[in-house]
Order: C-alpha cells, then sequence, then structure tokens
DNA sequence: TAAAAATTTTAGATTTGTCTAAAAATAAAT
DNA sequence: ATTTATTTTTAGACAAATCTAAAATTTTTA
C-alpha cells in the first residue's frame, strides 16, 4: 500500500505528539499541521479505513502498530537527508529541514538504503535526533550533541554519529577518542564551530560538522 | 512562482515531444503522459494562463521562453539525480529512471547547486544526455545514430534513445553499455538490421529498431 | 468538394484535500 | 447539576486533476 504526502504528514504528526500525550486530540493535530480541525477529523476518518490508527470519534486518536512502522520510514527518511545535506553537500544544519520535509516523501525503499549504505549507517542525525535502522530500531540517547553542549561543563565523548572513515581520520588527527574528557569553552555563531579544551592541552576550534557527529555525556 | 508536479510532467513532456515536432498535438502529449485528451487540453488552459506555454485551441502547442527555462530546469535535476544515483549510491544505470522521476520536482534550488558541486558538475548523465547547466546550457554531444554510421569505424556507444525496461534489459542481454566500442559491419536493406562486432567478440546482428536506440561517437 | 474519419474541445462527474459555518458532544464552572 | 465554554463533528462548498460521453473542428479520402 502507498500513501499520499497529506497521509503522511499526517502519520508523522499524530507520532511525534503521541510521544508525550498518548492520545492526540483533533485540535492538537490541527495547530501541529497548520490545518483547520474539520479538516483533521475527514483524514482521521479516511487514514482508519487504511488501518493507520485507532480513532473513535470525539475520543482522540493513536496509531496502531501499521502507523507506527510508517512514521519510523518517515522519520528515518528525513533524518538520513538531513544527515546528507549537512555531512555532503555542506549545509548548515539550521537550513536542512525544509529541504527533508520534501525528501522524507520519496517513495523508493531502495533509495533509503543505499543511502543509508552510502552515508556508513550514521545513528543521529545532525540535530542528534536518533535515525531509524530499516527495522524501525533507533538507538537511545542518554547523550547529547556536543554542539549542544553548555560551557565550561566537564564532558566525555561517548559516541559518533557516524562510521565514515573521513571522520575517523579526522578523529585520529585532533587526538579525540570515546572517552575523552574536554570542555566546551566559547561557541561561534558566525560558523557554528565551537572551541574545545582538552585536559592538558591547549584549546583549539571545530567545525559545525565535527562537533555535531559527537556525543557527549556530563560527568 | 511555484508549480505542481503535475505541472511539471506536462512541461517536461512537452519539451521532449517539441525537440521534434515543433508544435505538439493533444493527442500526442495524452499518449506521452498516459493520459486523456480531455485531460490535456484542461492543463492546457491552465498553463496558458501561467504563461508557460502558446496555446489557440486546435492548433496545438509549444513552450514560451519561461516554458523552457522551466523544462531545462527540471531537465536537469532529473540527470543531476541519475548521476548521484549511480555514482554514489551503486544504482544500476537501468533502474534510476523512475526514482528520479519523483527527486526532479523536489523543489530547494540551494539543493540542486549544492548537489552539482558535489557531484563536480557533471555534463552528461549515466545514459550519455548531457545535464544542462544553472544557465540552462548544454554541452552538445558530436553524436550520431548507430543506424548512420558509416562502415567498419570504431565508434563508441554514448546514449540511448529511451529509457524503457525493454531496451535495458535488451542491451544487458546483448552485453552493451554505455562506452562500449564497437564497428559497424553490415547494412542490410530488406529488413534495416545491421551487422556489429564488439572486439574480440564474434559479430552479431541487431534490428533496426535497437540500432535506432542507440547513439555513437567517432573515435 | 462533400462525406467520412480522426482529432480536439466542452460539459458534466468524480476524487482528494481543504475550507467555513452550524450542529453535536464533551468538559469546565458556577 | 445546570449553564457556559470548549472541542469535535457534520454539512455543504471549492480547487486541482482526472475521467467519460457528446459536440465541435480539422483532416483525410473518395
Amino acid at each position: 500500500m502507498s500513501f499520499t504526502t497529506a497521509e503522511e504528514n499526517y502519520i508523522k504528526a499524530i507520532f511525534h505528539l503521541q510521544q508525550e500525550d498518548g492520545t492526540v486530540s483533533t485540535n492538537a493535530l490541527a495547530a501541529e499541521l497548520h490545518t483547520k480541525a474539520a479538516s483533521v477529523t475527514d483524514m482521521l476518518k479516511k487514514l482508519k479505513t487504511k488501518k493507520l490508527l485507532s480513532y473513535e470519534k470525539y475520543k482522540g486518536v493513536r496509531l496502531t502498530g501499521e502507523g507506527k512502522k510508517l512514521a519510523l520510514a518517515i522519520v528515518r527518511k528525513h533524518r538520513l537527508w538531513e544527515f546528507f545535506l549537512v555531512n555532503n553537500l555542506q549545509f548548515g544544519w539550521d537550513e536542512v529541514h525544509e529541504v527533508a520535509e520534501e525528501l522524507e516523501h520519496i517513495s523508493s525503499k531502495k533509495l533509503v538504503e543505499k543511502l543509508d549504505q552510502f552515508l556508513g549507517y550514521p545513528k543521529f542525525d545532525p540535530h542528534g535526533d536518533p535515525i531509524p535502522d530499516s527495522h524501525g530500531k533507533m538507538a537511545v540517547q542518554l547523550q547529547i550533541n556536543l554542539i549542544d553542549m553548555p560551557l565550561n561543563k566537564m564532558a566525555e565523548v561517548s559516541s559518533v554519529g557516524s562510521q565514515s572513515t573521513e571522520l575517523l581520520e579526522l578523529l585520529k588527527h585532533k587526538n579525540i577518542l570515546i572517552g575523552t574528557r574536554l570542555e566546551v569553552k566559547k561557541k561561534f555563531g558566525f560558523d557554528h564551530s565551537i572551541e574545545i579544551k582538552i585536559k592538558s592541552q591547549q584549546p583549539f576550534t571545530i567545525s559545525q560538522q565535527l562537533a555535531q557527529a559527537l556525543f557527549v555525556k556530563l560527568v
């Protein structure tokens, strides 16, 4: 079965809203999708017949297993494309969302798998959000992106956002390993680069792209 | 101004058909787009108000300057994505057309330019067709139809006349690829079939239809 | 050149996704 | 526990893109 862009956007919105609430209200969905409650009701009836969600009128809505599967597939595509745009096409991490909103609706399954492979099976997107794998599983994150670290707090590198050889080469050169302890000393808005300090070494700056590929936990 | 996928597909189809004919008939468009003549008429009226084409009823249609510009932008995207799929994602050149049909409608101008840069500003797509640059200019391919080749001259297959899976299947079976070098050894007037020879292989004949679908350059 | 054939357009319907306005159901408040 | 307010659904309409069937126009042909 295949789905329209509109249908996929509803499924994705419900998925995001139901993380907190459990069930999602018509009005909340209307707000999220910048549409009207009446339009939402119509679409919910339609998606119910496609067995993507359970819905009783006036009772709110939640995704079925099928619906969640579809939502994860869309999130997967969105985040893989964001990774590609930032890491390969040199987009800023703050300008990729809209483009990814379009790319996530490209249907080819083969494209997604090939892209994932090409990117080195990244586990996190440029914002630090986990990318579901082809089975819908995603890494749990008790870690934050280095780019989001507060200043002058000790952190320990706990994972990297990709397995690409280019990244690993760069990390080796900068002498950064899993377990390395460091502090963020400054953030530069111009290019989103950050200055970090590793214990006895001189502080040095690393690029936005590199910072986004590093995940740390507070210590 | 922005355009729907349907509108873009009409513009692209007219662009391709008008290469030969000059003006394009309603029925030819209906056939190309697998739709009905009545639908075509409706869309032509709409695209006329958007100044993408000139159209008088019963007189056929042709693109305006604006229309051609749009068509070239779509062709550019299509062929850049095909290049990416084959060169970076390891797709076979015979499995990229449909995916590119979707990707060509992604609207971001920035994405196209970044992608072009990332790919190294390629001039030809994997089928040998020229990729328009950001101004709509494309390299001229000094290629001729295989059926017009003189005898016993070395030629290199540079593009194919169609993307049909049937053609690609046949080429695969005959072991003919873009870049394959061959000579025409004989031409048979009866059915316009021709005998060709690929370096160390035995000569074999191919049909008029197949020969017409192959373009080569002299080497 | 007048009749037949083919092409193209119009007219009216359908589907998808949206809207506004009004009605119905639920939740909140006095 | 009624009344009031909020939320949600229904009813009817609209734009986009398509369709079928019939009418209009152009082209072919005899």
